[in-house]
DNA sequence: TATGAATGAGAGTTCATTCAT
DNA sequence: CATGAATGAACTCTCATTCAT
């Protein structure tokens, strides 16, 4: 792989670029270093400043995220439809590669550097969850739709942060349809029930 | 305070732990200095090699979690109750001093550290979710615990790390209820209606 | 030298600082590396950012001047005594150090950095070169000062940096009468003169 | 001008070779990438490579003096004359272009390079000085002679290195005046006076 | 021939850590 | 026991230079 592609510009960038996602993704920002990932591309660390830059630069073009437009533009569409779309798509999926992990995973590695955190929480709740807010009728729409956003960014976290035994092993089609549940649960409960914590119901202590 | 403290071994150990989990909690560990958490403690960097060893073993005794035990033990207590406990006492509380988060949060923005996210999968997985898991009866029923986990987690990420407005802002009051009713629903859930996506019951396409 | 020097901070210091000054005058600012300078001095190139920052900060305090206040202040002195102190001052002299060179010849090595060349500027003209100025009582005093800057910082630069032969051998007293000559003819010359070239006068060509 | 000089090896070099003289001579050796010159030539940085072998060449060739042969050959030229011309030619005026600097002063930027003071030293001692040391009659006509190059290397010094507000705005008219009057003076002075220095005479201190 | 991708050595700087005092 | 001077390894990044096309 190394031998082919000498000389090459526009494939140098791109193994540059694939190897820093994989290595970011695995060891964080500051666990990784240009010396590593240029090895894993097989060329010399100087090109990353030649075609990124800055080691900064080349993390934020690998974790750019393209958004996909109208993904809940259709009005018909659920709320239990777009997240079964986002889990696939996020959690679940190969992107950009066949070993990449999302963006959102990547830089999830890296919530030491405070730009990362200001990324994440305008990718994620300004692209992502807008959509899901609009869906939720009730006045904490926006509270249920970041509950959705917890939901699968902590499945994605389980996976493959803290590699948790059995969600790491669930196939999509078996995690798909508890995650639709919890969420329709979450469109379904009356606003009113807030405040009225179940967990006394069954005689559980108050927490403190 | 810098007065008392003089000659004291212990108080200037835990001035140390203390001041390493509240910079460890903000800007994860590679983003803290030894130096900086001296500072904040008040005391000389080298203290932290003559109580500590080195900074890994103070991050790791900053992050030690003293399991609270016997938290499920009492088999009445329902999935409701627990979460509702666990909420309140990982997420939304103080932890060892005012400003402190919990262990579990501190970690998630060292997430780089192999051996942080080999100590979050015990924690968690062994620690707090087996008590859920055996909540559950389906033959999945691990798979839903750590659907529970990957929730609760996913709030407090959202809350500490990615700082969403909505759920940053909520109150423990306000929240429990949504939790609790998303916990639920993965309880009522049938095994049986697994990898019959609901997406598609809305007019939605399959995610791909 | 190096071995009594230990864990002493103003030695070191002072030891940085000494060879800086050496290293900058013989290399000028760009040839010099901060591990050479620690090299020298026989200690870590690290300690060089504890005590100054950074290199620029210690080469801008290897070169600083501690202007001798009243150099000129008597009126009585005349222009040839002030020269002649100058000379020997600047040029002939041993500045902090049996070796060290005055600072003023030390910048003269590493006038490619525009912050170098100001300060030059400044130092040269405005703290030295003042007193010069107000013994001439043309109205171009302050060319014919510069012109006095100009002969002695020559003599420097032949002596320092050229190395010519015969200025670099000879002593201070066989210099300073040949300078004062040439001083105090600038001071009888009439202005009047100007413009009359005088190598007109001995049948050569004009140049150009 | 681009345009014209495509495929014309010779119009490229000497495109370089200006390029350099101006780089070289504003931010010195250190301060001069070859990337800069290519850039300033509108070239390939490679071919400073291919035409000169290596940045150091480029500049040797850069600050290349042709000596005009014959400068003071003729005996009936006086010293005043001398000065005058060298004056003009080297420190006054435009060589080889419109805005490039003399070769001397462009080396006297980079100062720091060991080679850049042989040349200089050879260049200027034996090449130009070597007139001058004939028309001083006395023992230390070798002394004088640096002395007049000390001068003019100052004033070349004051004028484009330091930039010395008076002797940078003032005209060759205004300056050759003075200079020869001082150059004049060292040839008059006896070689008894030495030894005499003038500082005493005013009333000044002796310097120490 | 001329282009530009690739290289390796070295720059300044920061860091956790050790060792005298 | 505690202080802080000293250390060495590693970091990102720049540079002149070479090689393939």
């Amino acid at each position: 792989m190394a031998e082919t592609r000498r000389r090459d510009k526009a494939a140098t960038r791109a193994a540059l670029l694939e190897a820093a996602r994989r290595r970011f993704a695995e060891h964080g920002y500051d666990g990784t270093g240009v010396r590593d990932i240029a090895a894993d591309a097989g060329v010399d660390a100087t090109l990353i400043f030649r075609y990124f830059g800055s080691k900064r630069e080349l993390f934020a073009e690998a974790v750019h995220i393209e958004i996909p437009q109208g993904l809940g533009r259709d009005p018909r569409r659920g709320l239990a439809s777009l997240t079964d779309e986002l889990l696939g798509r996020v959690v679940f999926t190969d992107h950009g590669g066949p070993e990449s992990e999302h963006p959102l995973l990547v830089m999830l590695r890296s919530t030491g550097r405070p730009e990362v955190r200001s990324r994440l929480r305008d990718q994620l709740c300004a692209d992502y969850l807008a959509d899901f807010s609009e869906r939720f009728g009730a006045d904490d729409a926006r509270l249920r739709s970041e509950l959705v956003g917890a939901l699968l960014v902590g499945i994605g976290l389980m996976r493959s942060v803290v590699g948790s035994p059995a969600l790491s092993e669930a196939s999509f089609d078996q995690t798909r349809g508890l995650v639709a549940a919890m969420v329709t649960a979450l469109q379904d409960d009356a606003p009113g029930e807030r405040g009225a914590p179940p967990g006394r119901a069954d005689g559980g202590p108050a927490p403190g």
